[in-house]
DNA sequence: CGATCGCTTGATTCCGATCAACAGGAGTGG
DNA sequence: CCACTCCTGTTGATCGGAATCAAGCGATCG
């Protein structure tokens, strides 16, 4: 098991680290930015793991930079992947005392680690903050759900573009998406294969409804058909 | 949409409902029975619809008897089925206010009903009350991860013996499980065809896996192979 | 310059979907 | 009681979409 104290050895001296403000507050419009994360910032490179499936649910994080993936595996080595999230986004939060998922960098990243027992006790004092924790819970709830219908009753055509279209509304309202993640973490996610993927990428770019500026910068030239596809 | 009144109108006169104890508690043990929701027992007959995806969440739900699903449809009528919910379960907990699925009747049932706001209000009085609300949407979320990797990365043997070992563990630790639910719905919860389940039903009873005393009574004669199956 | 990695493309296979027919049971009404 | 219909489930034949197997391309890096 890999603890919070290991990593941050091997990734330098966690004195040197950003520390996030102090303050704590939550409000009902956006949980993941109003609670306000007491702890150090904490640099993790390219594919290290950040915590693994099983493993006791001691911290909290939030994403400051880079990307982070989270991952379930079968015996065989097949992984779904259940969430990618990107700065700003909360991520790790448990309910119960592990974590069902292993969380791992996506791309070279800066994450802020908190006490999970220090939030907790916080809850309980605080209403707003339970409330926070419940509203975070709910988001990824939702979130997992409309994977759920994605994984179940659509073809590869309809994931590709729902993934585009969540990609976008999640980045800076660019017309350029820029994708952290390779083709493998995308087809783990839309439980497909890495050549379907690509195949389906280049069919979207021939219909012109995306343009590839490379494997990993995607215009969105025509967002009602990826909608409509979208079913 | 169809309100809670209006379903009582159909149902029986209301007043004739058996009422639930009034006592609200909430502990760390097991929140669905703990959580002790006040509101009137309804009935409501098989496939009968009990909220609407959209609609606004007004109620919190606990099944009392029978079975509830919960759905989300695609344009084109394909279904996903989110969840079955058995006796002791509760459903309909929204951290926002609106339904993100659709619930109906799988056979007959009796369900309470509780007003949210209600509940609402006592969270933020009674630290328990809001972690028992927060536990209960972890819950779901766990049960619906489980799912996404079923559905992502499970092929129809996997699927369906997931399924069965998911029906077993909620049932009465009897040997036998009785399905409330059609094909269909075993179908639209697993991301396959109705032919496909009954193929691979037939097909675990000829491996010795299981044994169909009717289409809706299954004996599982071989947990482990089950489970290896399961991957 | 060779090696590796990420991605794309082609050829073929295979699992589950689709199309189709039929069987068994429950309920209904003659 | 039986004939009828409706509903649910099973089974067969064929099809198709994504997986698999395989090869090659381009960028990056040592």
């Amino acid at each position: 098991m890999r603890t919070l104290v290991s990593t941050v050895a091997k990734l330098g001296n966690p004195l040197t680290a950003a520390v996030s403000p102090i303050s704590v507050a939550a409000q009902e419009h956006d949980p993941a930015s109003d609670l306000q994360l007491i702890g150090a910032t904490i640099p993790y490179a390219r594919n290290t793991e950040i915590f693994g499936e099983g493993e006791a649910a001691e911290y909290i994080y939030k994403v400051v930079r880079g990307a982070v993936r989270t991952h379930k595996l079968l015996d065989d080595g097949r992984r779904q992947i259940g969430a990618f999230h990107l700065p700003g986004d909360v991520f790790g939060l448990e309910a119960g005392v592990t974590h069902r998922f292993t969380a791992e960098a996506v791309a070279d990243s800066s994450i802020i680690v908190t006490k999970r027992s220090w939030l907790m006790a916080l809850a309980t004092q605080k209403p707003e903050v339970a409330r926070s924790l419940w509203t975070l819970t709910a988001r990824e709830l939702e979130h997992v759900q409309d994977l759920m219908l994605t994984l179940g009753r659509k073809n590869a055509v309809q994931r590709v573009a729902a993934f585009l279209l969540e990609m976008e509304s999640r980045s800076n309202c660019e017309k350029v998406i820029n994708l952290p993640m390779p083709r493998q973490d995308i087809a783990d996610y839309l439980g497909l294969t890495i050549e379907t993927v690509s195949r389906t990428f280049t069919q979207l770019e021939s219909n012109s409804a995306i343009e590839l500026q490379t494997s990993r910068r995607v215009v969105l030239r025509n967002r009602e058909a990826l909608k409509q596809m979208n079913s």
